[in-house]
DNA sequence: GAGGGGCTATGACTGGTATCAAGGCTAAAC
DNA sequence: GTTTAGCCTTGATACCAGTCATAGCCCCTC
């Protein structure tokens, strides 16, 4: 209720879309997605999609955040991303026909519009401007892929918490703005499903990073002090 | 010398076109890219291109291996995956805008054809049906890499090594068929770094597979004995 | 066939991380 | 105001895996 008014923000007036993939659209194609999308506001904790299930259509996140993982075969999260206001998630699988190799679920009260799978698909095959866009940011993710993939196998648990903390820094940050006190909140179970360690390792470097100065922590959430002294720590 | 009959082969009549990403071309745009492309026999570790470099082009194997990986902070190799005949490399790089995140290096003598960068794109723009077959095959590989990057970071260097040496079943067994003998041949290193482990590690590993009659050795070759014991090992 | 270089193998040692076990804090519920 | 549940934190311990050092092996060259 107190969020309603989102439920009728159109795209053409969505702040947000020139930064996501549905930047490359013309007005009236963006009409059209307008016209067949529709926005809902979800609870924090409830899952936008399953791993193993077949995709219905994509999800455009307007406000809060949402974190897409995978289970190992014993049960535990591997975060892949966490996705925020603009980001649009759940259409690899539909465009190459796969069940959703992982769970998208919201960290905190989200608002996210959902577009139906056929809509989505006339878009990417009669809009040339909205095809090149999605290829090429797909092909971008996937360079960043192989990076990620490097890094975890060859660096510490705490060069990796520090990649992650400045990573974090951006996702929690105000877009474009920098230099801007960033509190990253989430769960430290959560930051270890990230990193891809222990939750008490976690907890252990985060205290080691607070003594050096490098963050700070306010109750459960994380500001970061000094991102290059992070950069160092992650050896970039 | 030996290898120039090679380099007559046309793609309308190659036998992995099909397989390949170039599988969903019409023969008019089979016969152009044929007439555009050039067919070159490499040697064993000549660089197909570097990561930091921009693309030029595309490469399509016709026979060989060749490794892609990327460079860690310290130099280790990270091998992302090991590619075969049909496989076509570097277009990411080229669709995004991006410098290669990685390098492809041949791993014995291979015999690859190139097509101008120009070509390919053109190719995207105009051929809907390989457009899409690009996007679904893209988005697929996305999906794998979730996969790979959870295994990486929530399973023991044991567990990986079985995994890999399954996928390297595959790519060095011949396409379709099942229960053929196959040969592994790489060096420790190389095995190492796909696992995402040291040397030693991996010497140490491959013993006790042997013991455990998984595998077999011949000279530096790897004979999977028991796919099957390898999955459990796995945990699959 | 002697030498050398690159790859393979093994042993000893170390250290980074996971695991297990308590205990503490906070915030919401009763 | 007490209780409870869910996180967070800390300590002790074990072990997986990396590193260093050394030696064997194979193949190629000279």
């Amino acid at each position: 209720m107190p969020n309603k008014k989102y439920l009728d923000v159109r795209c053409e007036d969505c702040q947000f879309r020139r930064n996501s993939l549905f930047g490359a659209l013309c007005t009236e194609e963006s009409t059209r997605v307008s016209d067949a999308k529709s926005c809902t506001v979800y609870k924090k904790g409830q899952v936008l999609f399953h791993e193993g299930t077949r995709p219905l259509g994509v999800f455009c996140i307007y406000g809060g955040k949402v974190k897409v993982y995978k289970l190992g075969s014993d049960g535990k999260e591997q975060i892949i991303r966490i996705a925020r206001e603009s980001d649009v998630l759940g259409y690899k699988a539909m465009i190459s026909e796969d069940e959703y190799p992982v769970t998208a679920e919201t960290l905190e009260d989200c608002t996210i519009c959902f577009l139906p799978k056929s809509d989505f698909l006339h878009l990417v095959t009669d809009s040339p401007s909205f095809n090149k866009r999605l290829l090429q940011s797909i092909c971008h993710e996937l360079g960043v892929m192989s990076n990620k993939l490097t890094n975890l196998a060859q660096k510490s648990v705490r060069e990796r918490f520090a990649m992650a903390l400045l990573m974090l820094k951006d996702t929690y940050g105000i877009d474009g703005e920098e230099s801007e006190e960033v509190e990253i909140n989430l769960t430290r179970e959560d930051l270890a499903n990230i990193v891809g360690t222990a939750t008490e390792t976690l907890i252990r470097l985060l205290h080691d990073f607070k003594e050096e100065d490098l963050i700070e922590t306010r109750g459960r959430k994380i500001v970061v002090k000094n991102p290059r002294g992070l950069a160092k720590a992650a050896r970039l």
